[in-house]
DNA sequence: GTCGATCGCTGCGTCGCGCAGCGAAATATC
DNA sequence: GATATTTCGCTGCGCGACGCAGCGATCGAC
C-alpha cells in the first residue's frame, strides 16, 4: 500500500500546486482577452459572468460580488449599457432599486466569445462515464463553494489581521 | 437507458453552465481579495501565480503570459519588487535579460493567503478514491490545457473576426 | 408625519495601463 | 572586424477604471 500512498501523494500534489493554479491562470487569461475583443474591461466581463451564473441583481449586489464599491459598480453598469450588454429594468415595488439583467445580445455575444471553450469541454467529457462526471460535479460544486467562501472571508476581514 | 442519457446531459448542462463558471468566478473574485489583502493589484497576483506555476521568466515572456505590454510589465514589476514580492536577477549569458524570480518573503505570502483553500481542499479530497483523483488530474489538465488555448487564440487573432 | 437607514448616482483625486520612443546589447551580413 | 538589423527592458504621456465622500430619493419604524 505505500506505492499506493505515494501515487495519491503525487496525484493530490499535482492536482493542488500545477493544474489548478495552470487553470485558474488560464481562466484569468482568457477572461482578459474575451474582455479586449467585447470592448470591455475584465471588470466588466466577470459582472456579465455573475449576472449570467446567478441570474438579474440590484448595482449593490452586482458591486459585492464583483469587488467593487458602488459607486464604481454604477460607473461599470454605464459601460455595460454603453456597450448593449445589459439593461437596467426599476423595481416596481421598491423605486430606489434597479434590477440590471443582459440583454438578449450581450447572452448572444457572451456565448459566442466562449462557444470555442465550450465545445471543447464538451468534447472532453464525451469521453468520460457517467460515473466519472458525476465525480467531476461533486467536486466542481465543492470547488465553487470552498472557494467562494474563502473570498468572502477575505473580504470581510479587516486587513490587518 | 433513455433516463441515463436524460441523467448524463443534465450533469453534463450542471458542469458546463454551472460548476465550472461559477468556480471562475470565485477564482476571480478570491484573487482580487487577495490582492487587496497583499496590498498589490490583481495583475500582480496573477503574474506571482505565474511566476510560481511556470518558474522564472523575463520581463518580455511575463508580459505576453499576463497580457500586458512590455512596458506595463516593468511597472508591474517595479510594484512587485516594491512589494519584495520578486527580485531581479540579471542573466549572465544574455547582458540585456534580467529573470524575475520570487523571494523567499513572496512565496510565503502567497502560500499564506492561499493556506486556507488549499486546507479545504485536501480535506475535500480526502473522501475521494485514488481512482476518482485520477479522474479529476484527467480533466484538470485538459480543463487547462483548453483555456490556455482557448486564450492564445483570442489574443493571437485580430478583434476585427 | 418624522426620523433614520438604505439605495443608486455624481465630482474629484489616484493609479494602472497602452502607446510611442529611447539606449543597450546580441545577432546577422558583408 | 566593421556595420546594420533585431531584440530586450525601461521611460514620458494621455486615457480611463477605481475608491472616496457626499448628494437626493425612497423605504421602513415609531
Amino acid at each position: 500500500m505505500a506505492a499506493t500512498n505515494e501515487d495519491r501523494a503525487a496525484l493530490l500534489g499535482e492536482l493542488v500546486t500545477r493544474s489548478i493554479p495552470g487553470w485558474a491562470i488560464a481562466v484569468v487569461r482568457l477572461n482578459s482577452a474575451v474582455a479586449g475583443r467585447l470592448g470591455v474591461t475584465d471588470t466588466d466581463v466577470l459582472c456579465l459572468h455573475v449576472l449570467d451564473r446567478y441570474g438579474p441583481a440590484t448595482p449593490g449586489a452586482l458591486a459585492k460580488r464583483v469587488n467593487l464599491t458602488t459607486g464604481s459598480a454604477s460607473r461599470m453598469i454605464d459601460r455595460l449599457v454603453a456597450a448593449g450588454c445589459v439593461r437596467r429594468v426599476p423595481d416596481p415595488a421598491d423605486r430606489r432599486r434597479v434590477l440590471i439583467e443582459p440583454t438578449q445580445e450581450g447572452r448572444d455575444r457572451a456565448a459566442t466569445a466562449y462557444a470555442g471553450l465550450v465545445a471543447r469541454t464538451h468534447a472532453e467529457l464525451a469521453g468520460y462515464t457517467e460515473e466519472e462526471l458525476r465525480t467531476l460535479a461533486r467536486f466542481m460544486a465543492a470547488a465553487e463553494r470552498d472557494t467562494a467562501a474563502e473570498a468572502q472571508h477575505f473580504q470581510s476581514t479587516a486587513p490587518g489581521d
